[in-house]
This record gives C-alpha cells, sequence and structure tokens, in this order.
RNA sequence: GCGGCGGUCGUCUAGCCUGGUCUAGGACGCCGGCCUUCCACGCCGGAGAUCCCGGGUUCGAAUCCCGGCCGCCGCACCA
C-alpha cells in the first residue's frame, strides 16, 4: 500500500489535524494570539515528552561515561549575559530609512557621518543627534526614522529593585558554563565532560514566521561538551561514518549539494575543525534519523563566518526539508572553543582553568609575574587589593605585552601602575601538569521544531484518512483497544484488558463509540501503531488481534501474550546486543 | 518593520462585490440514542459561531470605511 504524496498543502493538513486533534495550536487564541508563541497539546505534549526523552537517551544515556545532566534557571541576571557577550551582541541601535527600508547601526551611522564618539549613548541622545545633524541614509539619502533598540534578550528586574536587571536566557549554555566547576567536581574532574540541560528559551524575535518553526519562547535541548582539543579520540566505535555536509568553502563558490564524507576523513581534512564536534554530529544524525527522518532529507550546512554567532569558531546547522518551507534547522553544532569558559573567567575572577596532568612530571623554567606591593601600595592606595586580584586572572604574556609599552607606566586590566613594580622572573619549578582552559563543542536541539518535523514527515492521506506513521516509539499513544461491538460481554473485556495495559505503564486509548472502521481511522489519524480489537471470539477462546496502523494486517495472538507481544511490536522489549 | 493577500461553529466553507430576506446556511468532526460480527455504514436527536478586535458611516453592518491584532507570501531581519 503505498501512501499518497501530499502535495504542497500538507503544511495546512498538518497545521489543520495538529489543532483538531491536540498537538498544537498558537497560543493565547482567545485574545487573538500572539506571534512566536504555541501551546502544545495533549498529544503535543506526549510527542515532545518521547521527543526529549529519545534525545536524552542518544545524548546522556548512551555517553553515560562522558555526559551528565542538570538544570539551571531561566533567568539570569545581566552580569551573567554580559559576561557571555550576549548583552553586546543583542542589544543594537537601529534606524530604518523610511524611504528604501535599510537598516543601520545608529552609533555606527553617526560615529561615521559625524565622527562624533557616542558608544554607550542612550537611546534618546542617539536619536537626538541623528535629528539634530539631519543624518540622511547614506545609501538612498532618504529621511531616517526613529532611533530604536533592538534586543533579542528578553528583559526583567529580579526581585523589586528596577536597578537588579535580569534577560530570560537566550540558550541554555550559560547556565552551564556557570555551573561548570561544580559539575566538574562533582563529575571527579576528568575531562572529556558533557553537560547537557533540557530547558526553555526565550528570543524576542523581530518578527517570528512559520508558525512552531520560529517560536519566541522555546525548549532547548543541548550538550555543551568539554574537551582538551589534544585530548582522547572519541568513541568512533559507538558513533561514526558518513555525514551529509555542505561546507561553508563550497557554499562560497555556489554550490548547493552537500558532500558525503566519512566523519574521520573530514575532520583530517580539515572540513570539521574538531573532533567532538564531528563527533555529536553523528550523534545528531542517527539521532533524527530515528525521528523518522531520511538521511536523503537531512544534511550539515556549514555557516559562513558573518552568519555565526559571536562565541563560535565553526558551526554546522543540521537541515531537515519539511513541506512548506523546504531545508530548516533543527540543530546547531557549534565549536565555542574556550572563548565562554574565558569570559566567564575573567568577569567571575573564578579560577575555570583544569589541571591537565603530564604522564611524567616535569622539570621546567616559569615565568612569573612579580610586584613590589611597597610601591604599589603607595600608588593605588585601598584599590591595591582588587588590583592584586585582577592580576591573578592575567597571563604572564599579557603582563609582558604590558611592559613592551613605553612610559613611566604601563596599564594592566584598567590599572596603571609604574613600570618598576613589575618584573617577570624566571625560575626552575616541578611541574606534574598544566592548567588549560577546555574546549567546548555544541550540539543544541529546538524540541517544538522537532515536533513540527516528525508531523510533517509522519503525515499521509491514503484513501481519504489521514494517517500519522509517526515512529512506533515516539507514538503519543501506543495501543488502541477497541471492542468490536459495543456489546456489554465484548465491551467488558476490552476495559479489562485496556486496564491492565494501563497498569503496564502503556499508553493506551479505549474507545467504543462508532464503528470498529471510524475508530480505527481515529486512532490512525493520532498515530496509534497498534489496535487491539476484542471479537466474539475472544469470548471463545481468549485471543485478540492486532492490528498494525501502517499496513492495517492483523494477527491473532493470546490475551494472555498480549503485553510481551505489543512489546516485542513497539520495540520496547529492552535487550543487550 | 515594509508591501500584497487573508481572518465566518472544533475543521473546511456559503454569504461580502450589489448593507435589510442572516434568529448566519451546509459539510465533516464531536456528544447521545438506535442499528451493525473488522476498516470513516445507515437512521434519529443534540451541543457548537464575540461573523478576529476596536472605532466610524448608516434607520440598519458578517457585508462599506479607518485603526489594531493574528496568519500566509515577498522584502528586510535572524546566535
Amino acid at each position: 500500500m503505498s501512501a499518497k504524496e501530499v502535495p504542497g498543502d500538507k503544511y495546512d493538513s498538518v497545521v489543520d489535524l495538529a489543532k483538531r486533534r491536540g498537538f498544537f495550536w498558537p497560543s493565547y487564541e482567545i485574545y487573538g494570539g500572539v506571534a512566536g508563541f504555541y501551546d502544545l497539546g495533549p498529544l503535543g505534549t506526549a510527542l515532545k515528552i518521547n521527543i526529549v526523552n529519545l534525545w536524552r537517551e542518544y545524548f546522556v544515556l548512551k555517553h553515560q561515561d562522558i555526559v551528565t545532566e542538570i538544570e539551571t534557571p531561566v533567568i539570569a541576571p545581566e552580569v551573567v549575559l554580559r559576561a557571555s557577550g550576549h548583552l553586546d551582541h543583542f542589544t543594537d541601535p537601529i534606524i530604518e530609512c523610511l524611504n528604501c527600508g535599510r537598516k543601520y547601526r545608529a552609533d555606527h551611522l553617526i560615529e561615521e557621518n559625524t565622527g562624533l564618539k557616542v558608544e554607550g549613548y542612550g537611546v534618546e541622545e542617539l536619536d537626538r543627534i541623528v535629528k539634530e545633524r539631519g543624518l540622511r541614509c547614506p545609501q538612498c539619502g532618504g529621511l531616517l526614522g526613529d532611533v530604536r533598540t533592538f534586543n533579542l534578550l528578553f528583559k526583567t528586574t529580579i526581585g523589586p529593585y528596577s536597578s537588579d536587571v535580569g534577560y530570560l536566557r537566550p540558550e541554555a549554555a550559560q547556565g552551564i558554563f556557570s555551573a561548570f566547576r561544580r559539575v566538574f567536581i562533582s563529575m571527579r574532574e576528568k575531562l572529556p565532560l558533557g553537560i547537557a540541560q533540557i530547558g526553555r528559551v526565550a528570543r524576542n524575535e523581530i518578527s517570528p514566521r512559520q508558525g512552531m518553526v520560529r517560536l519566541r519562547e522555546f525548549t532547548i535541548m543541548e550538550v555543551e561538551f568539554f574537551h582538551d582539543p589534544e585530548g582522547d579520540d572519541p568513541p568512533w566505535d559507538r558513533f561514526s561514518g558518513k555525514l551529509r555536509v555542505l561546507p561553508a568553502e563550497l557554499r562560497q563558490r555556489g554550490g548547493e549539494k552537500p558532500i558525503e564524507i566519512d566523519v574521520i576523513e573530514a575532520i583530517e581534512e580539515g572540513v570539521i575543525k574538531n573532533r567532538w564536534l564531528g563527533y555529536w554530529m553523528c550523534v545528531a544524525r542517527d539521532f533524527v534519523r530515528e525521528l523518522g527522518i531520511d538521511y536523503g532529507d537531512m544534511f550539515f550546512e556549514e555557516k559562513m563566518p558573518y552568519e555565526r554567532a559571536h562565541y563560535s569558531a565553526q558551526t554546522f546547522d543540521q537541515l531537515v526539508r519539511v513541506s512548506r518551507w523546504g531545508w530548516i534547522e533543527v540543530s546547531g553544532h557549534a565549536y565555542r572553543t574556550d572563548y565562554d569558559l574565558r569570559k566567564h573567567m575573567e568577569f567571575s575572577g573564578e579560577d575555570m582553568k583544569v589541571f591537565k596532568p603530564f604522564k611524567e612530571p616535569k622539570v621546567v623554567e616559569v615565568e612569573k609575574v612579580v610586584v613590589d606591593k611597597a610601591v604599589l601600595g603607595r600608588v593605588l592606595g585601598p584599590s591595591l587589593t582588587s588590583f592584586l586580584e585582577v592580576l591573578k586572572n592575567v597571563s604572564v604574556d599579557d603582563v609582558k605585552k604590558a611592559l613592551e609599552s613605553s612610559g613611566e607606566t604601563i596599564a594592566i586590566s584598567g590599572f596603571r601602575i609604574p613600570r618598576s613594580a613589575v618584573r617577570i622572573m624566571k625560575e626552575l619549578e616541578k611541574v606534574s601538569g598544566t592548567k588549560i582552559v577546555p574546549h567546548v563543542a555544541e550540539p543544541s536541539f529546538g524540541a517544538e521544531r522537532l515536533v513540527l518535523v516528525v508531523l510533517d514527515k509522519a503525515y499521509s492521506e491514503e484513501e481519504n484518512r489521514v494517517v500519522l506513521k509517526i515512529p512506533k516509539k515516539i507514538a503519543p499513544v501506543k495501543v488502541a483497544i477497541f471492542p468490536l461491538l459495543e456489546r456489554e460481554e465484548l465491551v467488558r473485556v476490552a476495559r479489562k484488558i485496556y486496564a491492565d495495559l494501563t497498569a503496564l505503564r502503556l499508553t493506551v486509548l479505549y474507545d467504543e463509540s462508532g464503528s470498529i472502521g471510524r475508530r480505527y481511522a481515529r486512532a490512525d489519524e493520532i498515530g496509534v501503531p497498534y489496535a487491539v480489537t476484542v471479537d466474539y471470539q475472544t469470548l471463545t477462546d481468549s485471543t485478540v488481534t492486532i492490528r498494525d496502523r501502517d499496513t492495517r494486517q492483523q494477527i491473532r495472538v493470546s490475551v494472555r501474550d498480549l503485553y510481551e507481544k505489543l512489546l516485542e511490536l513497539l520495540d520496547l522489549k529492552l535487550r543487550v546486543s
């Protein structure tokens, strides 16, 4: 039985089904709705939970030796996002040309056209300058609109004081970086260490579109995988093989077709710049495949440097083909290097370095920064303490660099101190290891997008009936129980089976209304993989039929074996290979 | 954010141009009853619509006008 190819309006059918049967719909509909927010209904919630758990299976449970999971708050104090760079990269004063619609950074526009330094100016001040100077659009000479801020972070206040600014996190990562030391210690201080987090994040998108694809608030599933770039190889025996990849260099030359390349080869040839990034892409490939997406409908597109986030040295988006919008991003794979930990070290003053033992201890000549506190005390006075605190996190190289500049005084981390108060000393030391800042490879998924992708992929129409061919493992309802007819003797048996299967923790649907055909159709429409029917034969020999959603074939099993048989069919039976 | 198109029971839709006959019609779905021994059967009954929201024009607005919200498409934007 071949599924009819559903044409271009398939997405509409999916959305329609989602609303009718309770997968998802726009939030706050009774008030007209708000763009970028969606509710998950009963079935959507169940489906999402199953998808999330499958993700957990791939990224956490199959990697329990190297990945652990934590949970951190949705709200972050300002300093965290200042440290991470999100405040700088997410809050821009923007001005738009009223004539041609081009958008500019207001501060850059002013600096380039007037020579004024306006860094740190507020919106009103920038707006005033633009108006006073009569600045026009540099492209078309058109009139400019008002200066506005352009901020993708949702802002709030923590506690009763408006000065305590907080933001809804735009990614789960910053909570992980902030907690890195604690987790590292509780995981007995070993690298590599993956820290996973599943949670809600919010991004105040300018104009969210594409329904469930681009949300202002969604569930992110990510792993920050901390490792030594020179450390051991990933466990290639678990996940490896070919990836479909479209490298940036190829895109630059107009290439649109991904190449197929073995992950290890891709790393050796420098196509993928970090081994763990490549490894997690393999895991992502297999995870998404188990959601029902074929290899051919999925590939990894490398982002151009200007497309990347500020923290990323290389990014691949995992794209999946859906009916209405073509290729959409379901996951991002970023090589964040040691950027985030370094930034948090700098802002918090905490040492996030990790001790990396040498194979054998060695005696080396080390350089140390030595300061003359007597001299400094006279110059800096009470701020000496804070200077010494800051100095702990300044590298020897940075001090050297400062010493290279000319003048009586030198600048270190914003402090001006006499050159004579600082010198570099060399001494011999026995060292058994070194301290490194771990590097991070980050796979990151949007859960709601996956819900949409699964439904879009699973939706099919056969003989005017809708069948949702959701992979059995993630189907929100696993089994439907029907009495063939609404007769007391059949109903009694069917209800008993329903109660038994429910007690065994299967998600079960019981339905006795309408004809048997209608009930099969209703179950097909929400993707129930198996339907168990109690008929008159059941009353004589205690057997029931199990009907397969996709083939409509029925098999007959005894009620006693039903549970085991269903587990087997649903591929839920656990075993070691 | 700009431009185009659109918004009527849960869903799809009739009605809008040409204002009143609309207490807004139908189909599907849903609920109840009858019937029925396996794939949306049939019959009977029922519930279900702020006609997206607000304002205006008019004796009278689902219908005409304005503003807003939401959606789709294009542009712009997009960690």
